[in-house]
DNA sequence: TATGAATGAGATTTCATTCAT
DNA sequence: AATGAATGAAATCTCATTCAT
């Protein structure tokens, strides 16, 4: 299915930017490349499946078509491989909350909601799964978490500068982490198929409820 | 019952209902019932600290002061003492559902959701992460997430019966699940130290949020 | 072989002391105390036969008719093994170099050199490849080889105190280190079967080129 | 060459002789020459650190600056690099046995002595854990150690043939063994730190020790 | 009813060696 | 002659589950 903005299905396109140096910090040519690529997308959609604790390291190099020898010439550890996906989707997000338009009523404040939406889902569609892991700090005893104050904290702290409340006497904080939990779970459940509706209807719905129930703009 | 504002923290207040028989169906004695509630209470404390996959059996009779033995005359498996704790939430989710108040507008259909949404944290607050764990059906090739079609998918259901929503065109399942990720989610930030308001003041919000995004009603 | 100051074979009487606490710190049963001196006593054999880098865990098991699961109850890694069996050495070398005879000419002298090198000889049988191991610190990047300063040092150190070498000249530090090269080094010579005489020749020859060549007692 | 007393460190200096055939026994030009010798020198240094088991190819080629492919092209497995660098310290062991001097009282024979235990140090610090790894045969199920009956008994007979023992009733293959016991591991002290003397005083007292002590020639 | 001990299948990780350019 | 990349067998380690008392 297209998705809901982007005329190309980007379920599975490439994560992990341009860096690209080996475990051992050795630079790569093209081939190397190639196959630090094919794991990162393995690694992305595993983790999607089964979650960071279920998802093996076999599983991984068997979507990549790869060895387990490979696997840690590139990365690490199993922990190693979600870092670089979690560190690409962290740039990825903090762009977008810089994006986040500044929130009018009416007719065009509510397009530029539901483009910034359709962004997100976009982004949720390909790397949910990272978010989630990373959300639930499931790694517990690992140093993830605590970098940069929780991925989800921090956007909602860069949307909170943004954004001008419903009621006057809330604090932007609340109301962005609020919107935050509004969208990211409804993306959520729509992704994981729990909620049968199509993509555009559910981001429409969002977009009025974020417009009136969160920041109060009057329509 | 302990409320939203309750001094005293009752995240791990005791779970699991009466039902009492061993994983061999054997009734129990006054000692054999606390054996096991030590054993529910000590499972869903390790499973919110460390999710599904990553918490160990280790982890849960050591927390319940007791040995792998015991653990195993009373739950067949790990997956069984999740199970046994997920049926308890459920049936707890069914009935919060089916106490979901008809939405009006004003100051009184606020205090009814405002109350609603108090009930729903003190659940979350103590269940919270086997509602998350089902939800996330991280249980891979159980018959898990199965049953009954999926807890969030349930409860929205329910709670769709009973809502009319914001605009006329939208579907009320459509606005239930929206309000459940809404409400959900958010708990899951404050139950987490994500989100630092007091809890009367996000439970407000949320209150305020419900009943003019999500079903439209006029303040 | 009969040793040779000792009537019992010790070449593998049970190392490792009275200290039986598994990993986790858990105190231990009867039962448990036995299999874990098993895998002392098959760790112990095992690192002399193949070293340290060379022997696996599955050696150890194997030999100790137990579990990999088993080891890893009772010790927390190959190292971990290690480092119980070393500490178990250290102490008994402690011990020896603390009963090391005042160096005096004629025959009696020669006696009480003779039977500490017997004793030595025993403690190098039983033990001689955690010696080796540790000297030669091949755990390189653990924190090994830097405990106590080194067990043939601290050794030597304890043995300077209480000889007066050769030439009026020579430091005693210098002396008895050279003491313990003589020693340890024909001891395992002589262990391998590399030098193929009789354990008591041996020992013998190496009772006078101490009391001759190191400590220059005259005869 | 360098002598014990030379003020800079020779411990890394070349090794391995002129040979130079690849492991397919292509003969080389010069660059190909240089590129083995890196090679040689770099397993000098890392089996020195590591020990056998513990160094890795990986080591040896960072070392010398090359890759794993060039690596097997001048050695068919890393057994191979290592009995490259044994075969070049058995012929310097053999002929230095041959030149050890005919054991005489006074200062003139202790004279000869002490040059002797020169040439042997500085070989050790070269070649010290070649000769260490080859002695322990840590090579497990390899060919090696059979060798020639093992390296240190091949030295230790060569010497026993030109050697008087103190007692008249000691066995010369027994003086000879206890002889380089001695000394090898005096030089392995020395070498690795562990006994902090100036190489000049360590090999004086080596020197005396082997007239008196185990040759027993009178002062 | 309780428990300490044991198990073994399966997961992660390492590394000598081979391949393709 | 050189090298970056790939491989897979074998090693270490974990943990749900069963056993024996």
């Amino acid at each position: 299915m297209a998705t809901a903005t982007d005329p190309v299905d980007p379920a599975h396109a490439p994560v992990g930017g341009p860096s690209s140096a080996t475990a051992q910090g050795r630079e790569l040519r093209a081939r190397g490349r190639r196959t630090m690529q094919r794991l990162l997308d393995a690694g992305s959609t595993v983790f999607a499946e089964r979650g960071y604790h279920a998802a093996r390291v076999d599983d991984v190099v068997k979507k990549a078509k790869t060895s387990h020898g490979t696997f840690y010439l590139y990365f690490s550890s199993k922990e190693d491989l979600f870092r670089a996906l979690a560190i690409s989707v962290a740039t990825e997000m903090a762009a977008l909350a810089a994006d986040f338009p500044p929130i009018v009523g009416g007719r065009s404040g509510r397009a530029d909601i539901r483009a910034w939406l359709g962004r997100f889902y976009d982004l949720y569609r390909r790397s949910g799964a990272v978010i989630r892991t990373w959300t639930e700090a499931e790694m517990s005893d690992s140093e993830f978490g605590r970098i940069g104050g929780g991925l989800v904290t921090e956007f909602s702290a860069r949307i909170a500068a943004r954004i001008r409340p419903a009621a006057p006497d809330v604090d932007p904080q609340l109301a962005a982490m609020v919107l935050v939990a509004l969208v990211e779970r409804t993306c959520y459940y729509h992704v994981t198929g729990s909620l049968r509706t199509d993509a555009d209807t559910m981001l429409d719905t969002l977009a009025t409820t974020v417009q009136l129930g969160v920041c109060g703009a009057p329509d």
